[in-house]
DNA sequence: CTAACTGTATCATTCATATAATACAGTTAG
DNA sequence: CTAACTGTATTATATGAATGATACAGTTAG
């Protein structure tokens, strides 16, 4: 059964995104993997507080993108190939990087200063 | 007069939040200083293809925040002392970097891992 | 078997974001 | 002076995000 312990709320990003990328980090750390259970929308609702026709959105669109398998009665999983993974793994550190380049960028900061900045910050 | 040549939209954050982030960030580059005139709402509206209540929404919280100078029939322009500059310059960074290291971390990668990741994305 | 769980569907409501169309009063440049 | 620009205000509309309350049918564990 997935773990949502770790996951925490960040105002300004829906909530349905947050959960997917939730679910597509996990995938990419290995704590999540293919077969895993995922907790039922109305477990899930309850643990963060959160209705459960928003779960309900955030597992219909990971099941749209091929990530989760649904069927009625039973409790829904996890679906993942080695391909999918590497090309999750692609997209998320991708956008993650150019996020912090840009936003970097647009502030003036050299690649020295912005690798400095990431380095005094990690722990 | 501020320049909004290099503005990019991008999906999923509020248009006005991403206006008031592309301002602030003129600031801590310096490129955007105390005095400045800014666009007025109907120029910048067609400026950027956007209605001229969501730019009267950005640049109200820009005001409110003590950025911004506006009075009926003038232009509006940017206040801004040092300390006040050095305050936004920190929450700024220190925001882009908890984001990013949060997001490598959910990840599992290491530090090592994540400035490789910055360093080659850089250009 | 059956009770308790699943996923799925529907309907209503609230709130934030964004657009659209005006209107009015203050300023400023020619 | 005055025309053309400013900021500001109001009202209406549309859409997406999130909540709330039910309902129904499929599965699964005891």
């Amino acid at each position: 059964m997935i773990s949502f312990d770790s996951f925490l709320m960040e105002a300004g990003i829906p909530i349905y995104l947050q959960i997917i990328l939730f679910i597509k980090r996990g995938m990419v750390s290995g704590q999540i993997q293919p077969g895993d259970e995922l907790p039922s929308r109305r477990v899930l609702s309850a643990l963060l507080g959160i209705n459960p026709n928003t779960i309900q959105k955030a597992y219909r669109m990971l099941e749209e993108e091929g990530l989760v398998s649904s069927h009625a009665g039973a409790k829904s999983y996890v679906v993942l190939d080695e391909a999918t993974l590497t090309k999750i793994r692609a997209e998320l550190l991708e956008n993650d990087a150019r996020t912090l380049i840009d936003a970097m960028k647009q502030m003036g900061l050299s690649k020295r200063e912005a690798l400095a900045l990431i380095e005094n910050h990690w722990n």
